[in-house]
DNA sequence: TTTATGTGTGTAACCGGTTCCACATTTCGA
DNA sequence: TCGAAATGTGGAACCGGTTACACACATAAA
């Protein structure tokens, strides 16, 4: 491995002018700094980042946690994250936490001993102290905090938005999945929903959800048809769960969308190659990671920052699972 | 920040102490182990795995490098790694190279900056020199090297699967989609698959593609059925091709699987949603990520493995677009 | 009793950078 | 012309760990 010392060395310099020249801070005369530059090249020299990073107390790594990048949600965000790190020279340290406390505890806990200079956490617990207790950034991605910087799309208009957009297509025994109540994007989507049906004093009904993950969602959507055969219309607490429903749907020999409208959340790629493509309220995820990225650099940067709290808006998507409407 | 000297200082004994009690070298009298393990959980110390990594030259970190997390196939690979390596507490750096070698070139160089002990790649380029001059191990995930260590899938087995399964349930004018050229397991499959064809005397065309967007996917498939109207049967590249071919089959009015039976690789998780549901090649995506990482590991902690190239078993997934045969 | 061996601990060098400080030289304004 | 300020450079401390080495003491073998 070349250090500074071999370049020093072969420029004829000390490594501290080598580190002024590399680092542009200080004087350097003109001469100096194409022998050292020269030597740079010749040796092809890279700073060793560790070294840095030991002295400097920060790295340019951040943390990036996420509940799992199995989930089709999430790969949009972690490449929002991504590409927004890549062209500002940050690296991501990944860590998937399935959602578990003690996981998320363990990577949190090796992000700080690898000096990482932030994090971005889609975590359930954003108040919990293990965030508190950090000194240094994190940005809360898809998930709200009352004060803490994040990103986040408008759950509730959201929801409203699947609400309204349904009753105006003519449903009118309309069935929510509330989704787990651990996850505040889902709740809130769920109020939001709810909230429009009894404004608009629609018969309604509600199933219980607990996971985003298919095999569970099957089974409700059993369940929700066995509850609720006359249904006609489903609001689902994401496009994975909207995706169970619409099988089961068709399993049962219903016409969608003129039985059974059925609107999902998040407009995952799934949803435009199933059969119907899948009606959905849209988040743009991958904005959404970029923008997580954007903000927590420049609060890495400047310490702190006006506008931490960064509202994504959300859109209803119309394809086939839903009935036209002029 | 907690550090060693802190921990010395409470414990009342050396920083050398307090080091080879952490990392249980060298000989810590009973009582002597007992303070040291008070103090550091009364202080609540974890070891700066930077300092670490200086000294020791290495790291606990290992770089991951995939084309897009953002394909379907992806996380799955990245999962498994990331189990892998969690359960053996390494960490992953992770990166996008989008099958650019600039990007590829600048992550392989940020990863040695930061001491990576290890590297698994998902590169088209396994024999570069970037690779070659690395002096740390490196395993290539999905993807073959003359004599790098490996994991993949049998493409060429593949290949003979789909086509085999596809000649047996009846088809007898075959299209195969033939990936882009510098994907190695692309390319594997596609000879595989023509093999079969050859050997069995189909009728068969080909249409060539250069990327697996599925935005370009429709394109050939549109193409597929312009210039050859009466096929049968397609064996597409990878399940997202597969996806949009089946799409434009039935925009075009034809029935799959009994006008055209269609054939996939990968059985990405979208594969079994949609509808009808889709007949693959199977890879153990997970699996084989997980591997990657224990054989990684492997290398790091031996420096030289007898089985350096693990090839993982391709299975044909029977689902919707293929006919049943008894 | 002497010597060899095994235990137990601290001091200091080291990893590869960055930066403070001292010092030398040049430039410039009065 | 002279002193102050600007420019240019190197030595050495420092970041937070690990480990080679020296040394003290206890125990066992001769």
């Amino acid at each position: 491995m070349v250090t500074i010392k071999d370049v020093a060395r072969h420029a004829g310099v000390s490594v501290a002018t080598v580190s002024r020249c590399i680092n542009e801070t200080g004087y350097v005369h003109a001469d100096t700094r194409k022998k050292v530059e020269d030597a740079v090249r010749a040796l092809n020299y890279a700073p060793n980042e560790v070294a840095r990073s030991l002295y400097k107390r920060k790295s340019r790594l951040i943390g990036l946690l996420l509940p799992d990048i199995t989930n089709p949600y999430f790969p949009q965000l972690a490449r929002g994250v991504e590409d927004g790190m890549q062209a500002n020279e940050f690296r991501i340290i990944f860590g998937n936490s399935d959602e578990n406390e003690q996981k998320e505890q363990e990577y949190i806990q090796t992000f700080i001993q690898n000096n990482v200079v932030g994090v971005i956490s889609s975590t359930n617990r954003p108040d919990s102290d293990i965030y508190a207790k950090l000194n240094i950034p994190v940005v809360f991605l898809d998930r709200t905090s009352s004060d803490s910087p994040s990103v986040y799309s408008d759950g509730r208009k959201g929801g409203r938005l699947a609400a309204q957009e349904m009753i105006a297509r003519g449903s009118k025994r309309i069935t929510v999945l509330r989704g787990p109540v651990h996850i505040r994007p889902a709740q809130d989507r769920f109020q939001g929903a709810v909230e429009v049906l009894e404004e608009a004093g629609i018969d309604y009904h509600i199933i219980q959800t607990s996971s985003f993950s298919f095999a569970e969602a099957e089974s409700w959507a059993k369940e929700l048809f066995a509850k609720h055969l006359d249904t006609d219309g489903v609001i689902a607490s994401n496009d994975i769960v909207a995706t169970a429903v619409l099988h089961e749907a068709q399993r049962l020999g219903k016409r969608v969308p003129e039985d059974v409208q059925v609107i999902g959340f998040d407009d995952i790629p799934l949803s435009s190659l199933l059969s119907p493509s899948l009606s959905t309220i849209r988040q743009p995820a991958y904005d959404m990671g970029k923008e997580a990225a954007l903000l927590l650099i420049r609060l890495i940067e400047q310490g702190t920052v006006d506008n931490r709290n960064i509202q994504m808006p959300v859109s209803f998507i119309e394809r086939d699972t839903t009935r036209k409407v002029d």
